[in-house]
DNA sequence: TGTACATCAGTGAACGCGCGTTCACTGATGTAC
DNA sequence: TGTACATCAGTGAACGCGCGTTCACTGATGTAC
């Protein structure tokens, strides 16, 4: 069709950004490159142009999956504290909201790719891997500048995010099925990581932080 | 072939069995029917002697899953009572085990399709929510027998159990590319759930449990 | 600046392959007399 | 108890279909002169 590089280069994000959407929501092998490339709105056959098989497709997609994870994360944190909030605080609100337990699309791809990380090749295992020692680094080193504590950071930013997944997930799980019960799940999971932030030894939250 | 109404029934289980390993290993969308035949000791075409389609035997494999994984928790509940144990406890440890990391097939099923369970049709669907609630029904009771308190058990199972789930799914995700950081996630969420069950208001341990 | 040619993203038909499902057939099991 | 027949689980080939991938072709973009 004769198409410049820059308008090359945005197409191509536009496949990984459709292909994020769908195999979030309905899992990698369900998923076709016909029906892929009429989403991203494209004929099937230029896939090729851009990728050299559907595997190195599904390595771009946890790959940006986990740029645009960071950024998330960061932005929160970011908003938090311009805002003279707990970032900590913000997050829980955040991960254990409906909006994100709705947003499949776009949420947090730890817990999205959570489930199928295991299954997918290597390389993709690798990145959705170095993309969590990022997130709990990161998680760390925001919990010790807010809590003000140089010791354990780095294990109550494991704790704490394994339950923020693990309540999200089966949130999730049931969400369409059993409304009440992933209400349930949700709000007993948020409201119960904010009473431990704020109460656990170690896990203290500053002053402003204790309004609610 | 011939064959007794009986053994047409272990067959069946057989198929059963053989499916639910290998979905949960891999994924339902990845195992196609003859290699699930194959692995069950049968060929392809026999299938639709025993299932309407693929559809019934997720159905049928769900099911299955969930009455073994309560017969597991009452068990595991069961031996820690007679052996004089904290059954909460017990629960936590083997939960958290990398034995249970690694027995992927047999493992608790509420964590093993957690990532699935959205994705599968309605009944299967319905099928893990009601397992789920199930579960925490009994969880529930077991911690309001052991720990002697009357309010909040449901709230208990629910953090705890989301507690168990999150870090096991995110401890698998990463345990064959990371396992520095998979043993990591595992260790720090047992003792962590060990140190919440023994000193959370309302969640103690009575005294034979508070040895470890 | 204008012309001639090479590049390469996009098109859409086609490839072989494995999928879920169907089918005619087999023969031991189970039943009727 | 013994014989004749119906049942139905298992076999393995075949069905259409959609999958990932390949291909020849198109034509605007980008480059060389």
């Amino acid at each position: 069709m004769g198409v410049s590089r820059q308008q090359a280069v945005e197409n191509r994000r536009a496949i990984v950004a459709a292909a994020e959407k769908l195999f979030r929501e309905r899992g990698v092998d369900a998923v076709g490159l016909a029906e892929l490339m009429k989403a991203a709105g494209f004929t099937q056959g230029g896939f090729y142009n851009h990728f050299q098989s559907k595997d190195a497709l599904v390595a771009a997609v946890m790959e940006k999956a986990m740029e645009d994870g960071g950024e998330a994360f960061a932005s929160i944190i970011g908003n938090a504290r311009s805002a003279d909030a707990d970032p900590v605080r913000q997050q829980i609100q955040w991960y254990l909201s409906p909006e994100h337990r709705a947003n499949i699309d776009a949420g947090c791809p730890l817990s999205g790719f959570a489930g199928d990380a295991r299954r997918l090749g290597d390389v993709v295992r690798g990145t959705y891997a170095e993309g969590l020692a990022t997130n709990l680094e990161q998680f760390a080193r925001v919990i010790e500048e807010t809590e003000g504590i140089s010791e354990g950071s780095r294990r109550k930013a494991i704790t704490l995010f394994s339950q923020m997944v693990g309540t999200l997930l089966l949130s999730r799980a049931v969400a369409d099925v059993d409304p009440v019960l992933s209400d349930e799940i949700l709000n007993e999971g948020r409201q119960h990581l904010l009473t431990t932030v704020d109460t656990q030894p170690g896990i203290q939250s500053r002053g402003h932080s204790r309004r609610r």
